[in-house]
DNA sequence: GAGTGGTCTAGACCACGAC
DNA sequence: TCGTGGTCTAGACCACTCT
């Protein structure tokens, strides 16, 4: 089972694939088989060397490829950690309210208007990697900061998965709903991609924001991954356009 | 063996500053100083580490450090290359206009509308690192695909470092900026940074995009960074806020 | 074949964090 | 004091690129 091969004079270097990289693959399969959960330590380098019959400088190759990946973090004088997820708030980057005390980021507030079953569309189905026609559950979300309504959320969620939650009464959910996903399904949140675009409100969406309709919106179409790289949520988010502020760096 | 004793009794192993990083310093200054010009290789690991009375490990870490910072881009087997510069093109990420053919990203064109001298306010003086009231140069620009009038900007640059272009004829100048830059004032960007928020066209601008009065647009603003990291250009970009489409992911 | 960057080894010591 | 990740060494061989 152990990759650990005789020497390096049998191995066959393949072209894009080095042995540093066979150690991540591997290690990756542990941390998504749970032999280690999130927030865990994972064992020390030089056990890990030992075990798999490598160099110390081999399976730090291999560390920091999964935590250029995120998958891992390394905390000098502890160990090494697989990580906990991406936090909640995340969202919250692309917008900055004013009324706020700008410089304190409170955290926002949630609140879940509704919550149905249906039958997943055809690209939800592929985007989840479900059978067309399976269940999803989709959610309507208003979050505030400071009593004041800022952005409308509709969250689709692949059913199999997220079944406890269609159980369960949403006024009892926490604020933040990545750090829920893990503790009541299981799912850790790895990685977040999202689209970007610019729309206007239709008149139901405007009187939940206190807008008026055809209001200029910023519109934000997320996919969220778990660490096995599946897409486990699609995510539509709406908030005034004059409250967008985003920075990015080129190289 | 003995070397490892050696070596230690001479370096501090200053908290915080590792003997690579101190290299990358070293390295980084010799190519700010022109030894080697943008799109050079540098001398090969070997030599350096040689030179330097290092190990290959340790200029490898050092070399790694400006890779990561855009300084440096290696090529197996060929060497170690200063990097050109960011292109020019691209303020282009943050939009998708339509009417043109999509798939096929053609290389926008460039028209001056106006270029005029003028003092620095005191934000721009401050950005630039020159004195209040010293000269820069203002430079109205229109980006057009297919002939459709698509981005509309407004570029400053400090005068000291841009003097040719400003005697210069704009009708001969390119369609990408950047590059021109390097050519005729010896300028590399090699970073930027881009605020984005929402706003809406005055008349003039919305004139010159063939759009309303009050259009909701996207605006841009820039700050562009030589080798040195110094802030040789300052721009601001309006273009069609429903033609923004930007993609990020996380973690 | 010669030269470059990329991988790997085996071992030493340093800096950090907890006990 | 001990265990952890971080730095550094010296030397070997592999894979890519050009001539």
């Amino acid at each position: 089972m152990s990759t650990a091969n005789m020497s390096t004079m049998f191995t066959t270097h393949t072209p894009g694939q080095s042995r540093y990289g066979k150690l991540a693959l591997a290690l990756r399969d542990r941390i998504l088989q749970g032999e280690w959960a999130p927030g865990e330590v994972i064992p020390a380098e030089s056990a890990l060397a030992q075990s798999y019959g490598v160099a110390l400088g081999t399976i730090r190759q291999a560390l920091s490829l999964l935590v250029e990946d995120g998958v891992l973090q390394r905390r000098h004088g502890k160990g090494t950690f697989v990580t906990k997820g991406v936090d909640g708030a995340s969202m919250m980057r692309f917008f900055r309210f004013r009324g706020v005390d700008d410089g304190q980021s409170e955290a926002p507030q949630s609140r879940i208007l509704s919550s149905r079953l249906r039958t997943a569309t055809a690209q939800e189905a592929n985007a989840f990697g479900i059978t067309n026609g399976a269940q999803v559950l989709q959610l309507e979300r208003l979050r505030s900061l400071a009593s004041e309504p800022c952005l409308l959320e509709t969250i689709v969620l692949p059913l199999p998965l997220f079944g406890k939650l269609a159980d369960s009464d949403t006024d009892a959910w926490d604020d933040l709903l990545y750090p829920m996903y893990q503790e009541r399904c299981g799912v850790v949140i790895q990685k977040t991609q999202d689209h970007l675009s610019f729309s206007q409100l239709n008149a139901a969406q405007a009187k939940r924001l206190r807008l008026v309709a055809a209001h200029p919106c910023v519109l934000v179409e997320r996919q969220a991954f778990d660490m096995a790289g599946r897409c486990v949520e699609l995510r539509t988010t709406r908030g005034d356009a004059f409250s967008f502020k985003y920075t990015t760096q080129l190289q």
